[in-house]
DNA sequence: TAGATTGTTAATCGATTAACAATC
DNA sequence: TAGATTGTTAATCGATTAACAATC
């Protein structure tokens, strides 16, 4: 497949959600022009990122919203299930543990990990200490490893991670994790995004 | 000031972290070209950047770490105090108000919202009704609200923190919000970014 | 058929990279 | 002084926008 710019990468969860709400409400369809109208993007904007897949759309008619909502679910890979573990039980490890919404589109979380197991399991998932992480994840299909220790911890978690054959980290600890080629990083650092919200505030740049 | 752009934005709070690591460890200078390497970017890209504000390096010798660190500080607003209201006490309200690394960068949480007080606080910082919202925000000094409510909830919240004025959003629920200009809004989306993983994951795009 | 709207090609815009004079 | 490295100007690259023939 021709590789796909990042941008348009990171359009295509927001295509999703507005696809599946605009599906909920009972749309059929929907063209170019009003989906960018959504994305406040332009209408050759979405074009030109739908035809980066091949294009799903129709002369005349414009874009058959189920049928969109089932190609893009396709992209993203969210028809497959994917197991995820969590290592570090603390504030975010275990609010992502108790996140519903992931389940829905085919995310499990199947085991907490950390240093210092407090409870058995934590919304129905089972906390384990980190020592057995790697006889877990070697017996049980694991897809996705998160981050959700402190700074501290972080790098030697990555190492582990990577060595234990996981391809796939999802990092919410505020560190830069540097990697090998076919493992790959998806990073949520809160505070660089308060701090981005901090310099727009002092900067009168509301955009 | 000049407009800076979205994408140098977004770096700035990567070379203060980068930077204060560099501190930490006792580097007293750093040249574009080495910074540039920890960030992931060419020593020509850290110069632009930086002459947007105003240039802070000498040439010959590089960046005096500190010096940049307190620019940076300055520029992100982190020199000034910021106090911060969660709206949604669930597990996402509950890990932000309990995320000590906040605190030291002057963003101060000083109350939780919710439509179910379950305590009375929370990590130290006080629950009360939703319904003391209004009262709350015009007796107190707030600069930022964050909203981890869920999805259903988010709009009606985004409405009721506009209207009693405060001026800054960090929106955690996976909506869109339409705000008007004097109003800055920054979201995480942690649907989004699993997509995004998932996305890479699926098409070998590593990078 | 006439109107709407796509997918794609070309034009524009903005961000990144390269080059280099200035100077510590 | 010679070497290092900046800030800035110019060149390049890539993403966004505009235009339009194709066609439902």
């Amino acid at each position: 497949m021709k590789t796909v710019s990042e941008a348009v990468i990171k359009r295509l969860p927001r295509y999703y959600r507005h696809l599946k709400r605009l599906q909920l409400s009972g749309v059929e369809r929907v063209s170019s022009k009003r989906l960018a109208e959504f994305m406040d993007i332009t209408a050759s904007q979405v074009r030109q990122d739908f035809s980066n897949f091949g294009g799903f759309g129709q002369q005349g008619y414009g874009y058959d919203v189920s049928k969109l909502v089932d190609e893009l679910r396709e992209i993203l890979g969210l028809a497959e299930r994917h197991n995820i573990v969590i290592i570090g039980a603390g504030n975010i490890g275990r609010a992502l543990a108790g996140y519903v919404g992931f389940q829905k589109e085919g995310f499990y979380v199947t085991a907490l990990f950390d240093v210092d197991v407090k409870n058995t399991e934590i919304d129905g998932v089972p906390v384990y200490h980190i020592d057995e992480f790697e006889r877990f994840v070697n017996s049980e299909k694991v897809d996705v490893a998160v981050i959700a220790t402190k700074s501290d911890g972080a790098l030697e978690v990555k190492d582990r991670i990577i060595k234990v054959g996981i391809k796939s980290i999802w990092n919410f600890a505020p560190v830069s994790l540097d990697v090998p080629d076919d493992v790959t990083v998806e990073s949520i650092n809160m505070s660089e995004s308060l701090y981005v919200l901090s310099y727009k505030m002092k900067s009168g740049n509301t955009k």
